[in-house]
DNA sequence: GCATAAAACTAACGATCATTAGTTAGACTT
DNA sequence: AAGTCTAACTAATGATCGTTAGTTTTATGC
């Protein structure tokens, strides 16, 4: 029955995604993810074809999720410094949706081998590239400061990649007033 | 004899802080760092009591230099604003000397058992507190904006404790120069 | 050169783990 | 009621790995 087994299907990949993200990929058995489940190890396998399937899904899942969000702000008519503030809620929004998967694309992507690994690399440079223009564009139309773009990318990029595990700590706050705290942390300080 | 024995276990250290950093602390086998060293892995167990040792070292090692690092920053009689620029440049300096335990501070500390962990996490929220304290303090003085200290702690840290990874793709670059960016782009938006 | 200790080696153990094969129980279709 | 398919189960395999025991080699001090 084909509803019944995709729901037992993105179950394994709920609780994997969060056992993942709690132990680690390597740490997590298959073991481990059967009995949050309440079957047997050997029963995974009427569902998925490995452990590493597993894994390989819920990334590519997560990085869509960003390919989607960076077109729709790409390609909207905002000025750059408003895609900039959009690319934050994004982040935001993401980290508190979906934070297994976010801290899944930060630390365990590193178990993926081609051509998976190349294709996510390439997501990712793609992602970063898209973020570089709309900074640097910003930057022409006068909207903020000369700085070193590159630093300041990466002051920006790592501090909304890594957003998840705060929210993890702060999860009472309310979501619109971390977006907007967190627009005026990082833009406010560089803004014209 | 003492000082072989000592060389010779530095080396497993250091090997092993390049290889957990490169595929991981579980990934990484006995046999990985044994024959980058040319022995066998039975050998290993001559000069260190099993792999667990290793990592515990090399996070504690790691530890160690940025309790003693803040320590001389906090006590010393420089403004607040300096101390914040002064840690921006102790985490400059200990991301190009040690990139690869950096590494492991932020990556392979959840494979500690507890007592380590505990001690681990508790140096890890000093450090942290330390640094808050400092960040408020500036801003009671006057050089800094009133902006969400919670965020901006967050924003700051992360940056500096992702900088490793950054620099790793840009350590060309002179780190006096880096460090001076980094002070810009971080202190430069939320100063008054 | 001889004694001693450090540090390498070989061999093996025990545990864990992902995965496969083969089987059984249960639910839906006709 | 018979037949079919899904999804559970049991049992076993093969591989890896950290670690230990026991032995041999190498280097050092006298």
């Amino acid at each position: 029955m084909i509803s019944k087994d995709l729901s037992r299907k993105e179950s394994i990949q709920r609780i994997g995604s969060n056992l993942f993200r709690k132990h680690g990929y390597t740490t997590t058995s298959m073991q481990d993810i059967a009995s949050e489940i309440g079957i047997k190890p050997a029963s995974l396998y009427n569902h998925i074809k490995s452990k590493h399937e597993i894994l390989v899904h819920l990334l590519m899942q997560g990085a869509n999720l960003f390919v989607d969000g960076m077109q729709e702000i790409k390609s909207s008519s905002l000025r750059s410094i408003e895609k900039l503030e959009r690319l934050i809620g994004l982040h935001v929004h993401l980290s508190v949706e979906h934070t297994d998967l976010m801290a899944l694309m930060m630390v365990e992507w590193r178990h993926l081998e081609n051509p998976e690994r190349e294709q996510y690399a390439a997501l990712r440079e793609n992602y970063e590239a898209n973020f570089r223009n709309i900074l640097v564009q910003a930057m022409q139309e006068g909207d903020i400061r000369e700085i070193d773009t590159e630093i300041a990318l990466f002051s920006i990029l790592t501090t909304l990649q890594r957003f998840y595990s705060w929210y993890d700590k702060h999860s009472d706050l309310n979501s619109l007033d971390l977006e907007k705290h967190l627009i005026q942390c990082l833009l406010g300080g560089i803004r014209v």
